[in-house]
Order: C-alpha cells, then sequence, then structure tokens
DNA sequence: GAAAATTGATTGATCAGTCAATCAATAAAT
DNA sequence: ATTTATTGATTGACTGATCAATCAATTTTC
C-alpha cells in the first residue's frame, strides 16, 4: 500500500462513532451525512468514498453495535460456570452499562424501525435474535428440557426487548438493576415450575 | 355552517386512513402529504388546510389508534366478571385481530420511535402506558396486593411491548394466539406464586 | 352572494450523491 | 540520497431531486 497504512481504518471508525452520536441524539435516522462528517473530522464526500453511501454507513453502525453486544456477552458466559449463571450472564450482558445506556437503547430502537423498510436491517437484527435465542435455549436446556428451554427462550427475548422498548419513553437514567430484577424473576418462576413439573412426573426420560 | 354539513370530519377521517394505510406500508414517517393526499383523493394543499402540517395529521392518525384500542378495551372489560378475567381481557384486547395485524404493529413501533424526538408522539404513548397500567394493576390488586400489581403491571406492560416489537420481524400473519398464550402462561405464574407466599404469612392483614 | 372547500402553481429549503481536482505518503528507480 | 511514479486520501463545488408549506384563485354549497 502507498498512504499511511491503518488510516482508512480510523477514519472509518471515526465515521462511525459519529454516526452513533447523531442518531441517539436526532433520535431518528434522518441524520445528514453532512452533519456525521462534521462531526468526525472530514468532508461529506469522503464518508461517500469509504461506505459507498448513507445507507451502508449506517448499516456498518448497527454492525458495530452488533460486535459490541456480542463481545460482551461471550465475556460474560466465559466466567459463567453453571446453566443458571450463564442465563444471568446474559441478562447482565444485556443491561450492562454499555448496552443500556440512553444513547444505545434509542439507536436500537431506531434500527428496529429502519427494519421494517430495509431488508439489510432486518437481516442484521435478526442475526441478534438467532443470536440470542441460541445463547439462551442453550442455558435452558439442561434445566427444563429442550421443548421447554425454546418457549421460555422466546418469552424471555421478547421480555428483554420489551423492557428496552420502554426505556426509550422513561426519563431519568437507565435502571438496569430493576430490569435485570425483573427478569431474573421471571427466570426464576420458570425454572421454580419446571422443577415442580419433574416431580409430577412431566419430564424428560 | 355553509356548506355539507360533516363533510369536513369525512375528509379527515379519509385523510387519516390514508395516512395509516401509507405508514404501514412504507414502514417509516418518510411519506409524503402527496401520497396521503392521492391516496384519499384530495389534493395535498387540503391536508394542510385541514390538520395544519404534516405532524399534526400524523398526530391525529396516533391518536385515532390510540382511541381504537381504547375503546376495544373497555368494550372487552364490560364483560369481564372477575379480576383473572379482566386481566384476560386488557390482553386478548391488545391482541385481536383490530390491533395485532401487520399494519397496525408496524405503525406502532414507528410511532414509538417518532416519540424520540416529537414531544407530542411521546405524550400520547405515555398517555397509553398510562392507561394500561392502571388497568392492569386495578385487576391485579385484589389478587395479589397492591405493591405486587404494581410490581407486575410494569412486568406484563413490557412483555406485551416486546411481543409487538418482535412481531415486526417475523415472517408470516400474527400468531396472536400464541402472543396471548406465553402472557396468560406468565401471569398465572405471578398469581400462582401470589397464592403460596399468601400462605406463607407474607400476604395482607 | 357569502362562506367554506378545494386546488394548481410556486417557493424555499434540504440533501444524497457525483466528480474533477489536489494532496500526501510511500515505493521504485537511478 | 534524490528524483520520480503511483496510489490512496481528501475536498469543494455542483446537481438533481424531493417536499413541506403557502397562497391566490376557483368552485361548490347553502
Amino acid at each position: 500500500m502507498a498512504p499511511r497504512a491503518g488510516l482508512a481504518e480510523n477514519r472509518k471508525r471515526a465515521l462511525i462513532g459519529a454516526a452513533l452520536l447523531e442518531i441517539s441524539e436526532r433520535g431518528s435516522l434522518e441524520v445528514t451525512v453532512a452533519q456525521i462528517a462534521r462531526r468526525a473530522g472530514v468532508s461529506p464526500a469522503l464518508a461517500h468514498h469509504y461506505f459507498g453511501g448513507k445507507d451502508d454507513l449506517i448499516l456498518a453502525t448497527m454492525r458495530h453495535l452488533l460486535t459490541r453486544f456480542r463481545v460482551d456477552v461471550v465475556a460474560r458466559l466465559k466466567s459463567a460456570g453453571t446453566p443458571r449463571e450463564r442465563i444471568s450472564a446474559i441478562l447482565r450482558a444485556s443491561f450492562g452499562p454499555e448496552q443500556f445506556d440512553d444513547s444505545t437503547v434509542n439507536t436500537w430502537l431506531t434500527f428496529y424501525t429502519w427494519a421494517l423498510s430495509s431488508p439489510g436491517a432486518a437481516r442484521l437484527l435478526s442475526v441478534y435474535h438467532r443470536r440470542l435465542r441460541r445463547n439462551l435455549v442453550h442455558a435452558f436446556r439442561d434445566l427444563t428440557g429442550r421443548a421447554e428451554a425454546e418457549r421460555i427462550a422466546g418469552a424471555l427475548g421478547a421480555y428483554i426487548d420489551g423492557v428496552y422498548l420502554r426505556e426509550v419513553l422513561r426519563s431519568g437514567p437507565p435502571d438496569a438493576g430493576a430490569a435485570v430484577a425483573g427478569l431474573e424473576h421471571y427466570v426464576d418462576m420458570e425454572l421454580t415450575q419446571a422443577e415442580n413439573q419433574k416431580f409430577s412426573g412431566v419430564g424428560a426420560p
């Protein structure tokens, strides 16, 4: 390569970071490429040069959030010993300080809406859904059996997303503790019930 | 008034209906006044004449959805005898055919996102939240006591919203039965637990 | 004929995307 | 160690299109 190595990556990172800030501040994707570029300290034309178009820049921004979340989940799962701890790890990752702040939550919601009209965005969100579901099913399976694990994973995923959705309308800082407490309570109820059913002979062989 | 009475109301209704269709089809608020007006069979200028501006037209559309939902809930609550039936009535209203179709769900999500940047939209959504919460707390109170009712109403509200949110990414027609079944299951678990706690002496006097 | 309804034409502003032209860093050649 | 060639980085200026909003003029209704 001829010019400085790594410059391009730095610029891309700066543009993605700027996009993240602009989107969360405006609360919508109605941000101009010029605003994002100005914030990143470059010209609007450069954003097109690196990303091809506005949509591609925003998709890259979405991918960035998704990656950050995945890394967070994986790290927390590593230090989880039991299946029950794995469940808690996933919940704590979902509402950890990196994911559950106003800015990030707003941006997620914006992406959800965008998925209504952007196949690319829809695809990325379904990646998130599948990953979350897979992690949850895996953790629940040993505790409840396969079928129940599937059912609970679906319900818990929806519940998590719902808590996120409601956060956008709350005023004041997010209360991650309360959010996790509610979800843990739900998990405990499901597990208690699964345990009871086992003793009444409805469990797996 | 001089010209035909009720004409204005008809026009407004037609414009709101057209806005509803356009928004759900595009999956965003990036619809032009011209598109909405054409669908309603009038000129774009008339939309401004009646509503003042695009935002006001969309707010009116939102209010329309909100009213439709309220009417549905009230009707179903009337034929509910017990508190437990009241809970089911609210759930069945939330996922009844009028509320839980692709078009309506998409539109709700669009409004949620709009609330990030429109105080008017945020206000309307918080009206919905308060009403739902009030109805749920009222139904649960006799079964679980005040404090638990508040907690459960919050959790159930989030869970409901989450199911809506996930519906927008599903393909195929909405499965209201499955949605309600999951929520009823959650309610039953909470009520079972409340019952058990009563017998272990942690209930109300 | 007065009041409301309705429209066509227009305006002013906003943006995404394009392009031709420089700039700067490195590699290659001597 | 210079010089030169190469290539990515970067920009400013421009364009074509889109749209909300306005308003003066016309039609409809009573």
